[in-house]
DNA sequence: TTGAAAGCGCTAACAA
DNA sequence: TTGTTAGCGCTTTCAA
């Protein structure tokens, strides 16, 4: 009834214990013909490495953390399937730490975590740096999305694509455009908002920066009100979840979109191409963020200098219905 | 430099490695003062168990898995989110298996947990219920929001909710209702099927059952266009994803919710409220199936016989704007 | 290329 | 109430 160790795989192919591990973890060490009939017998005996064995005996549990602070955050899932994945072909099982935005937590969190884990990827946009700062001290850790002194990062650089879609809106006919501020701790929300301002500066277009708004959908429901009274044609919404909600309040007040005002968001979460209008917005390349992340993180479990100390990865302009013509510039 | 193990403590102590051990795992049998001298020592020395070794000690692992089939379904999150919680309470961590939709993949996802984790919780709606039959012959498992004969599951029960659901519909002058059914496969497609087939015999509502649909946002566009079709005027959608669709196509159709036709989603998920206009729909009790999950396993685990095969908990009937009276019945 | 043996950190009889 | 002593399953020198 009982799991079947490399000792009974060891008795039954008449070789020693250590063979057959070697067989497994380092096979050019073992004669080909005995690897073989090891590997045979093995399978046959349903033989699965004992982890908590291996991890005692080697130091490493192949196990990665991911720390997120919400995992409701539509952003999250795609980022946790992504790590996952990479994850899972690197050998590392995943362990999610959902830390509930509450940064207070995450330091007993991240304690508690300690040694079972080898490596922790941190995608806590607003907790404090020094708490993160403190979790690298005890674990390898890889941020994601955000740029910690000292700490290896894995960020979406949006400035590009934030450019190409107020070069869009520009050739839409805007003139006016808000900027819709995400929260001052947020790294990738200051990111953002330079990005944008650099864009209209460099155009001269006028840019009513506004906020700094939840990033919720609530928060844009609030940032819609400020929109209104704000005279532009356009905004900028921090995140997808922070334009759902300023759509859903323009719509309310009757306020057509895009015929009176053009909305762009961020992210492009699934949520982004449900909403009606389809939400014109910066497609994260997500995928390749949690590769990246997870190969830093590998790299560094192994001793091995990560290729760069920050990874940038580019978004890319997503264009669907919520932006479109100036028609009556109001 | 290195982790500070019970050995370390017990000699600052003056006592032996067994008495540490015990001060944390059974406290009631050491000495109070000892206790808190170990403790404080400990802590003053940043202990911590080395949970391999625990593992390996004593055969487990305090560790849970979840095996969603796609996490970017938005009723994962919340899910996954409760079930962290709760598995966090009882000292469990939790490692989180995206088997993304392929139930090929499942098997061996399956196979690699052995022994990493004590216990699995599934949340698969459509795989094969021969896979996770087997799984449970390797592992203690419980299923969420399904029932497999010889395993214990957690299910939501939204018969009732639907019922007053298809009630505030009649009650709307709704005489004309469309059943879009969700995916064969899915155990929870055929129960909410079931339940408003029966809600209609009992009330003689005039019930067309349509599909099935894809359970995505797709499947809804689809299903939109047999609504129109059949001439009703509100229609119940498998989940709110699936509503969301419906909204969507409907919305690009001119067709106005709830004006020209009332929609009910299920699930409550985070989207339901962020779209125009809101989606009544039922809520699930993710909390509480989380929880109830959780607790099923840590008795499997612990050898405890669990309090019932099947727990239910009830869904309820969430009212926001996607349910109006009808206007002009076509 | 293989085996013997020690040890990773912790738990759990068993004795004292 | 505490200590002693075996392991748990695997890796890894060190010798052969």
């Amino acid at each position: 009834m009982k799991r079947a160790t490399i000792y009974q795989v060891a008795q039954v192919c008449g070789v020693s214990a250590a063979t057959v591990s070697r067989a497994f973890s380092r096979p050019e060490l073992v004669n080909e013909s005995a690897r073989q009939r090891i590997i045979a017998v093995a399978e046959q005996l349903q033989y699965r490495p004992n982890r908590a064995a291996k991890g005692l005996a080697n130091g490493r549990v192949s196990t990665l953390g991911l720390l997120v602070p919400d995992i409701t955050n539509p952003f999250m899932p795609l980022m946790v399937r992504s790590v996952q994945q990479a994850a899972d072909r690197l050998g590392y099982s995943m362990v999610l730490i959902d830390a509930e935005s509450g940064s207070a937590v995450e330091p007993t969190l991240i304690g508690s975590l300690i040694g079972q884990i080898d490596g922790l990827i941190l995608a806590s946009p607003r907790a404090p740096s020094s708490v993160l700062r403190r979790a690298a001290g005890d674990v390898p850790c890889v941020v994601i999305n955000r740029v910690i002194r000292e700490l290896p990062s894995v960020v979406c650089d949006n400035s590009t694509a934030l450019e190409e879609a107020g070069d869009l809106l520009t050739k839409l006919g805007h003139r006016r455009i808000a900027l819709l501020r995400g929260p001052t701790e947020s790294w990738a929300a200051r990111r953002r908002a330079q990005a944008v301002e650099k864009w209209a500066g460099r155009t001269g277009v006028a840019l009513k920066t506004l906020g700094p708004f939840d990033a919720s959908f609530e928060g844009g429901r609030h940032a819609a009100a400020s929109v209104l009274r704000s005279r532009v044609t356009a905004a900028y919404a921090f995140d997808d979840v922070m334009a759902a909600g300023v759509l859903a309040e323009l719509a309310e007040r009757g306020v057509g979109v895009p015929d009176d005002r053009s909305i762009v968001g961020c992210d492009d979460v699934l949520l982004a191409s449900m909403i009606t209008p389809g939400l014109t917005t910066i497609a994260a390349p997500v995928t390749e963020i949690g590769q990246a992340a997870v190969k830093v993180i590998d790299d560094l479990v192994r001793g091995v200098e990560p290729k760069s100390h920050i990874t940038r990865l580019n978004g890319s302009l997503i264009v669907r219905g919520s932006t479109g013509p100036v028609r009556s510039p109001r």
